[in-house]
DNA sequence: GATAAGATTAACT
DNA sequence: GTTAATCTTATCC
């Protein structure tokens, strides 16, 4: 995806506003806006692509376009959309979504949970869309899981703060998020 | 082979 | 505000 190939920080910003279109195997379909990214690059401490590809972090390497899947706080899933060039390892961790559709299914994979809290978190929107590493590199141009382009969002509309949960680069300001949205995970900068 | 820490969340006090 | 749940990966014997 060539829109994708610019520098992560672009590419987390352009990514706002897009749709995350998730295929279950039943046939029912789960769509997401975007509202939340962040943004990590293989010049950055913070990133799973630092200095160098490992097993895990090997997708980030690869065309942009693709997910980057991965399993934290052995509880849950975390998913990327993989940006850059092939060879050049960066992508966008994306942290939230407004639900658009499915929700009967979102709210099933998520039991006991507000409409509000179905999506606000990066473990929380993989449950709701039952992401997991089967879907690891997994090509976001085609179903079961897909990412549509939409029209960029006006700066007016995007925050741009510094990431949340990390303790590498700390003060590196490559957090953006859709102003006012209520699915935003943590709207007030920490 | 063992251990510590992590791009998190939810349930406590 | 603090902590448990739980497992993969990296790093260090």
């Amino acid at each position: 995806m060539d829109w994708l190939d610019g520098p992560a920080e672009a590419a987390a910003r352009r990514l706002l506003g897009c749709i995350l279109e998730r295929k279950l195997d039943d046939g029912g379909i789960l769509r997401g806006r975007i509202v939340e990214t962040e943004a990590y690059d293989q010049a950055d401490p913070a990133s799973h692509s630092f200095k160098r590809a490992r097993n895990r972090s090997a997708a980030m390497f690869g065309p942009s376009g693709h997910a980057y899947v991965y399993f934290t706080y052995g509880m849950y899933h975390c998913v990327n959309v993989v940006t850059g060039p092939a060879g050049h390892g960066a992508g966008v961790l994306i942290r939230a979504l407004e639900p658009l559709a499915g929700l009967a299914a979102m709210r099933r994979n998520r039991p006991n949970v507000p409409d509000k809290q179905l999506t606000n978190g990066p473990g929380k929107l993989c449950q709701a869309l039952a992401i997991d590493r089967s879907l690891y590199g997994h090509d976001l141009s085609r179903p079961p899981l897909r990412l549509i382009e939409m029209a960029p969002l006006a700066e007016a509309a995007i925050t741009q703060t510094v990431r949340v949960g990390i303790r590498q680069a700390v003060d590196v300001p490559w957090r953006f998020y859709v102003t006012g949205n209520q699915y935003v995970s943590k709207p007030a900068a920490t």
